[in-house]
RNA sequence: GUGGCCGUAGCUCAGGUGGUUAGAGCGCGAGGUUGUGGCCCUCGAGGUCAGGGGUUCAAGUCCCCCCGGCCACCCCA
């Protein structure tokens, strides 16, 4: 490295080609897949207003408390790139007020500021569904379906959807109550962990904060938690009944669906605004220590917690990262070449080229040129190191007749020199059929 | 934020206990063909050994700091 030399901050990442090509793939899969369902892209700021965050998310989440990435900006106002992608999509519901149910798609970048490591890092990407503006249970079903049904197709093996139910603003904070005091009713915990300690002690930092997020005690893998929470009322059983209704419809809905899933009593997700229905993909690809490519759940009262109207919605975000890295996705990316790409070699480093190529484009073909002036070997060789399907020659002699020659790079076939005119005709004949701009995929 | 491991050409890496001009493979460029790729051969460019400070006659090699990467904790995507 140069001194002085400028580089991407701790914990992001540049995209090269051809990991590039897997997330273009990954992307455009995620475009179309989504599309079947009625979903929509937003496009909305990576910055929003603090606020937005530390009054969705919860103040008292990891994500608020020490992993936003925030400042003030040049007017004073506090300012946050986002951590992750629902509380915009409901911030712009608010805004915007479009007809309900609202279904959108989007790619995002997300931030948080951790230590980085494989997996993790400062700044990830995801791509996500949002339904706003609606409580049935079917929107669930039909959510979490098209998450399954897009992990599945990438042909990611072993992958598992846990799912569970937090209970809604009547059950759960009667339920949390009662975990609470369970918790501090236990031999090892709080209070009593110094006279007793060991046994079913909750690990330090739960022991220290159970009582403002008792759920989080739930999820935690310490060996300590675990144990203490073994026998410890579960959300299911203090779900209310209109909760409990919802659940079992959302279940019944995947059964017939043929989804499979695993209920996780213990999944309860980072983020404060969740209700009912939560649900997570696992998969065993990752290593332990990050096994989550993505998850999600219902948030039905995000939209008024931000001042808004009642909007119960749900949605779900996966990160690209480590879907990637779990999956086997378009790994052969870049392998290929382009089997209608085409080098033009100019062995003048003109204009000649240029107009060649603007043509040849027009008819549908990847084109490169040769910018600097080198010996004809030199720039077969880049060809081939591209990949082309074939170079286009132009040298002194084409130049003065007004010719052009067409070499094959791959298969068979007799390198010719015909007229310019005749030059699309020609290569077409060589190279596969070029896809005219209107035989593109269609938009409609 | 805490702890552990690591950092040599664009990439992957060699460089026992400190000792002269720091190496290889791949990639890149030129040549072997007067205008013809892939395979092969030859030659070449490219490194203040991440950066800074210290110990020493002498540091890629030892010590400290810092930056970055990986791993674990935490938490999640």
């Amino acid at each position: 490295m140069l001194k002085g030399e400028v580089r991407s901050l701790t914990g992001t990442h540049d995209v090269l080609w051809p990991e590039s090509e897997r997330w273009e793939r990954l992307i455009s899969g995620f475009a179309q897949h989504v599309r079947s369902y009625g979903f929509r892209l937003l496009i909305t700021p990576v910055i929003e207003e603090t606020r937005l965050f530390s009054r969705g998310i919860g103040e008292e989440s990891d994500v608020v408390g020490k992993e936003m990435y925030v400042f003030q900006d040049r007017g004073g106002r506090s300012v946050t790139l986002r951590p992750e992608g629902t509380a915009p999509v409901v911030r712009s519901f608010i805004q915007h007020r479009p007809p309900v149910p609202w279904k959108v798609w989007y790619v995002t970048p997300a931030f948080r500021y951790e230590r980085p490591q494989a997996g993790r890092y400062r700044q990830h990407h995801q791509l996500g569904v949002e339904v706003i503006g609606s409580s049935s249970p079917a929107v669930d079903v039909e959510v979490i379906e098209c998450a399954v049904r897009f992990v599945e197709g990438l042909g990611i093996t072993g992958t598992r959807l846990l799912l569970n139910s937090m209970g809604c603003r009547d059950c759960r904070p009667d339920y949390e109550e009662q975990l609470r005091n369970y918790l501090a009713a236990l031999p090892g915990s709080a209070e009593a962990r110094e006279e007793i300690g060991g046994a079913n002690a909750l690990c330090e930092y739960h022991a220290a904060t159970y009582r403002e997020a008792p759920l989080r005690v739930l999820d935690c893998k310490r060996e300590s938690c675990r144990r203490s929470t073994g026998d410890a009322p579960r959300l299911a059983a203090g779900l209310c009944d209109a909760c409990r209704e919802h659940a079992s419809f959302v279940t019944a809905g995947l059964d017939a669906l043929g989804v499979n899933y695993e209920r996780d009593h213990r999944l309860v997700r980072g983020f404060d605004y969740y209700t009912r229905t939560t649900f997570e993909f696992v998969s065993p690809a990752l290593d332990a220590a990050q096994d989550a490519i993505g998850g999600g759940g219902r948030y039905d009262g995000l939209s008024e917690i931000l001042g808004g109207p009642a909007a119960p919605s749900i949605g779900f975000g996966i990160g690209i990262e480590r879907l990637l890295l779990a999956s086997d996705a378009g790994k052969g990316a870049g392998e290929g070449g382009g089997s209608d790409r085409i080098f033009v070699a100019d062995l003048t480093a003109g204009s000649a080229q240029l107009t060649v190529a603007s043509e040849l484009r027009r008819a549908g073909f990847s084109v490169d040129c040769s910018f600097e002036e080198r010996s004809l070997k030199g720039l077969l060789r880049t060809a081939d190191g591209l990949g082309a399907a074939a170079a286009l020659i132009i040298g002194r002699r084409e130049l003065d007749d007004g010719t052009v020659t067409v070499k094959p790079l791959r298969g068979q076939g007799e390198q010719v020199t015909v007229p310019r005119g005749e030059m699309v005709a020609a290569i077409g004949r060589l190279v596969r059929a070029p896809v005219g701009r209107d035989a593109g995929p269609a938009d409609s």
